[in-house]
DNA sequence: TATGAATGAGTCTTCATTCAT
DNA sequence: TATGAATGAAGACTCATTCAT
């Protein structure tokens, strides 16, 4: 749910010293988060981490003190806040409410289902229990956010009139589902049954804001 | 996704023979779903799941070849076939799509969020790359079918001019999404913001059957 | 180097209690030195032995204390002392030592090459360090006395100037040893290079009484 | 029957790369050898090895991948082929058959009672049936070219009109039969009673080129 | 007496972590 | 700073032994 993408912003954990040309940690993290998010923390062996860097294998402990720390700071280097500005954003948008839901859900679709975030989400989903830290830090500095903001903007359709209230008004986060779904086919069916993302959205846009029932006059 | 809740159907890969009280089997398998689920395949020790199930080490080998075994078993003893029965009713059903779309969200929405299948669901996501042949045996007993399903009803309410085509009724399984959303949300941030369920449901029903467009006159 | 096949001997360490039909334990026995053989001692399964004996694991020990128990009852079994009539049999023989040499090579040749004494000596050969017991038990009961028994022959052939006497005739046992190698052949290389134990045996008593030298006149 | 003293060859599946002082993958063949001929492949404890060659357990899977693979490198890093020099020696020989022989077989008595081959021995006899691929080798490598090389020693000496053609004569290889024995009574009587190995071969000697039976002018 | 389910000590094997180079 | 050989704790799996039936 975030909106602003990966920056390539330092792990808190990590200990940068002295680095030569590419930065040495965010190579080992590039890797382990991609290693963790395909077999899990239990699942991954530093080793492979190491050799999907180009290094060897004790050379993470240069820079990590374990292999939980690598984790941490592999994930935590990915849980980006949303730009403040946004919420300014909203406020001024001069259009109707329907055209600022769509602008933004589109965004947050994008960045759910295009880019890393749904190797991060597959890595809360497995290991939110056991690094509540983890799931914490992305809840405060992402999806409490992003809730928020979808919350204003509903609110400000309601208020002026172009919204319903109503039960969907009253959780606005629903207005996020497909995208968390599309993020989750992609994660499991998506093999087995391909659904393209454009179709997604464009199905995702119009259940959000019209709903199925067929409106009378 | 399913609508049909979990059967007391034994698990093809152990061999029951003359069980005394409890089946042993089962009592194995529900420890071990419950662990994995929590812990993830290679995040889960046996001893713990012996201990959960208030037997030794050793006696899960009595009845499982290895612990990918009793993974498999575990998972696939809870992939139970959508009832058929549903689809005959959906063409039975007398009363509007309205009504229909929603009772059958209502009950997958149970489904999914109320009992062991947002346990599967998390296995899915976490451990699905590596036993393709889960995902696959759940896709194609439950989820297809479920999607077959939503898009029959979607399918009839057009047809009786209660939906409107559009892009919504294209992608009919966006409909599902907030139970998914719901599952995923009781699996990540739960703990830090609860969200009660039938808010939820509300929200799901309210923002599918109408969206948040207000209607004009 | 038995000169008596194995008889039907009970071993001592079992405890037969009442018996059905068939002996339990002689069932066992056999079974398990099967087992041994092939497998060894720490490479056997009790399982294994009891599935061959046609009875349950647990059996087993109602018969003997211990799977050490039971091998050692089981090889013990196949121990058994040399006639004691053999011995004066070589001094009441009228005819030619090399006649009396043959008889009695013959006989240990198809002692050691066609029954069980092969299973034993791999038995020795493998475990015997591990259990000096059973090494020693059947040195004392057969090898020192078919060795004794060879040592006669030759005494008696060179006593008689139909043996020379010389270096063979200081160490007898030699005269047996292409029995010996014929049971190591047929215990390791016979699969790759079968030689039949007739060659095996005529070799064998030529090569003993006439050596491969020439005689000149 | 190997005529040619293990060399120094590196075993095949060992990956060595770059060594300190003491390359490690031959201590720990080393050690391998000797646990596996005391006690056999399933009685051999790998922490026994480890220990023996001075390393912590974990070590040896640095260059064997597990316990069979150590196995069967450290046997077969002991089945040295036969030099084949030895085969035009045999042909160049100027002196007598019988000389001829001698010295092959005092060779092959050396080699078999001498060193490791005995050990050797033990293995094939006690694992052959579980690794036929060892007593293939060995018996390709080693046991067929000594087996070849006996036989044209006799051929030459039949030839030559220096030995008997005869059953022994047949089946040359009964004439490394007492070199057997005496091997197989080091691993088996030895520490009941103990015969000296010069005596032994002198008998040896003895005993296939003259046999028992006195001349006779 | 016989069974075979259950137990848990013992082994193989993996891999996070250390450390000499 | 980087390496990768070495370590040993931990976990999967086996199987001798026990015991309720």
């Amino acid at each position: 749910m975030t909106l602003k993408s990966r920056s390539e912003s330092e792990p808190e954990t990590a200990r940068p010293r002295r680095r030569r040309k590419e930065a040495r940690p965010s190579e080992i993290i590039e890797a382990g988060l991609l290693e963790f998010s395909e077999n899990g923390f239990a699942g991954t062996r530093l080793e492979d981490v190491a050799t999907r860097a180009g290094i060897a294998k004790g050379t993470i402990y240069r820079y990590f003190d374990s292999k939980e720390a690598l984790f941490e700071a592999a994930v935590l280097s990915r849980v980006t806040p949303v730009i403040d500005g946004v919420e300014a954003m909203v406020d001024a948008f001069p259009g109707s409410s329907a055209d600022l839901l769509g602008l933004v859900l589109a965004r947050i679709y994008g960045e759910i289902v295009g880019s890393d975030v749904h190797v991060l989400m597959r890595i809360i989903i497995s290991e939110g229990a056991r690094f509540p830290a983890i799931s914490e830090a992305y809840y405060r500095r992402t999806v409490a956010k992003g809730r928020a903001l979808i919350g204003r903007i509903v609110t400000r359709g309601v208020a002026r009139g172009e919204f319903r209230a109503g039960a969907a008004a009253d959780l606005p986060m629903v207005a996020v589902a497909p995208a968390i779904m599309a993020a989750v086919w992609r994660m499991t069916f998506e093999q087995f049954d391909p659904v393209p993302p454009e179709r997604f959205l464009a199905a995702h846009l119009d259940l959000v804001l019209h709903g199925l029932v067929e409106r009378r006059q």
